[in-house]
DNA sequence: TTGTATGCGTTATCAT
DNA sequence: ATGATAACGCATACAA
């Protein structure tokens, strides 16, 4: 039925015994060309397999359908769902997805920044919370790109991920109504945005139910399983005990889980533990982990609409997205004993 | 230093007073072009800012250097290792990477696969399993491309893996060493390639130590956590426990040394369990699971090399590459005790 | 309604 | 050693 070759659209015009303009017409403006005309040219389409080549295509039209998608670390738990989000938006608006695949190195991201130059991408989705350094420098034009998960640092470029503060906010009432009054507020460091935002909820809500500010306990933590484990230490260090330790991450959450059992303690009894962004291994984790959700399909379907918007205008819209996440509950709470 | 739109080698040959024949030489035959010439035209391109657009290139040369990688889920967490190996190959070699996102849906692989018929890809790398369904009718001549982590089924692509017998083999002899005989073989489907690769690998080993078959226990299982529960389950109801549990996956795993534990048995005391693939979650769970290690950046690694190479000669050579992967000895395995 | 002809940015052939 | 030019496949302005 095809030859070795892919048609091109020459020889979808022999066929169908028309020109390539007419062709050409017949997809992307059929009402303008005669309805039997055009079923002579579906019927030399169906007849030679043709498909459009994307490259001239583009090359003509200089811009292209398909999308960049900058991302550090393709295996990070919350990439992939995003990721599909974004397709998914993408695919409804005839849009394609290019994965690059940084590796965190700046070089590699803007080994993919020349799609952008080349017209194999019309936008930008970046995953990386910065701009590949030196782009400036390449060019002044920066394409419209939006910002998913984490704001990209010093730049106009909108973003959409959640609302730090209102999740943690959430997290903390549900400890409060659980009967927790001194609760440990373990960080991933002071400078981190999301440190900051997570902690303001943390703070909003003691501040809601009168917990005066010396009752609170701060571990600025630095995010990863092994601070969690060492943020225990240093309270038990300190003995300034809490009964329930809120987690900035899933990861700081297992440390802390972790460093608890360790010293011979039992969950939940002994102590409540909560994490926040709901990774895979949160619920495997014994207890299972409480813990906010981040709706990530959900922010991958708005930011790609965002962008998708923005390529319409040509004219990105500043306004960052925040989508409130809901709080998971699972087994790593219970009411404080009277213990201690 | 830079203008709106990208530099096009025609201003490169302005700002260097030469033709645009003499910069395309430059770049690509840099020895066949005067010295001082070449320095004005790199002068003139550092000026501009110029990249070569690639699609203007591909659609000229009729091949691109991009590889195009399917991949059914971007989450598994096989893949991104196997990313990093093909990527890191790819780069030595002057190709980029294309990832598409099938997420199991031919449709998708198929709109990828279009890719290639706009020479906007050179080569494939297959993660499915298979083709995408309708390819065939779309065009007959299927791209270079090599498979990784399975073979595609009813081809003859190439395919780079690991070992399963020899892998197997060397986790039996493991058991073996450690005192068990009755150790349970537990597959994930009796048609599967893996498993009656798995399954060779165990029966050698108990073989050569002279265990009877009579004296295996083999239960069928479907590789996933449930089946892993249900395996045990199944062996406490014919009551022929092992002492020693050898898992198709990590996935049977974990189901079996949760089936245990929910039992009310203590591991490894009381049974040894073993996986296969060393999956994040398997130095996680307790006992941390004692298992074979997929060398995944290796696999991507000669994938890529295999692919590049048949990209050379234009006729891909049909030699499957097959790994020997490593034993991982973690706490899940001890001797047996007398006890039963 | 349809066809002719031009150009998108490259590379490669053929002159010079 | 260098330059003029054709061609890759397509979309579109303009002509018919």
């Amino acid at each position: 039925m095809s030859n070795s070759q892919p048609a091109t659209i020459e020889d979808v015009a022999r066929i169908a015994e028309v020109s390539i303009a007419t062709v050409s017409r017949a997809i992307h403006n059929p009402e303008k060309v005669a309805t039997t005309t055009r079923q002579k040219v579906n019927k030399a389409i169906a007849i030679t397999g043709y498909t459009t080549n994307a490259m001239a295509r583009s090359l003509r039209m200089g811009r292209s359908n398909m999308i960049l998608v900058l991302a550090p670390d393709i295996g990070d738990p919350n990439f992939s769902n995003i990721l599909i989000g974004l397709e998914n938006e993408a695919r409804a608006h005839g849009y394609g997805i290019l994965i690059g695949h940084t590796q965190g190195d700046p070089e590699r991201g803007l080994e993919y920044l020349k799609f952008l130059n080349s017209n194999q991408a019309a936008g930008l989705i970046l995953f990386t919370g910065h701009i590949p350094f030196g782009y400036q420098a390449m060019t002044t034009r920066l394409p419209p790109a939006v910002a998913v998960f984490e704001p990209v640092f010093g730049s106009t470029i909108p973003y959409v991920g959640i609302d730090d503060t209102a999740g943690a906010r959430k997290m903390i009432e549900h400890l409060l109504a659980s009967g927790h009054r001194r609760i440990a507020f373990i960080g991933d460091g002071r400078g981190k945005l999301g440190h900051i935002r997570r902690r303001a909820g943390y703070d909003a809500g003691m501040d809601a139910f009168g917990i005066p500010a010396r009752d609170r306990i701060i571990v600025e933590g630095d995010g990863t399983i092994e601070g969690g484990r060492l943020a225990v230490e240093q309270l038990f260090v300190r003995d300034t005990l809490p009964t329930a330790f809120m987690c900035i991450n899933d990861a700081a959450a297992i440390g802390v889980v972790l460093g608890l059992t360790a010293r011979g303690y039992e969950l939940p009894r002994d102590f409540s533990v909560t994490g926040f962004d709901d990774v895979p291994q949160a619920s495997f984790i014994n207890p299972s982990l409480t813990t906010i959700r981040q709706p990530r399909t959900a922010i991958g379907n708005k930011a790609m609409a965002l962008l998708l918007e923005s390529l319409g205008d040509g004219m990105p819209r500043p306004d960052d997205i925040l989508i409130i996440p809901d709080l998971i509950v699972r087994g790593s709470v219970t009411a404080p004993t009277a213990k201690r």
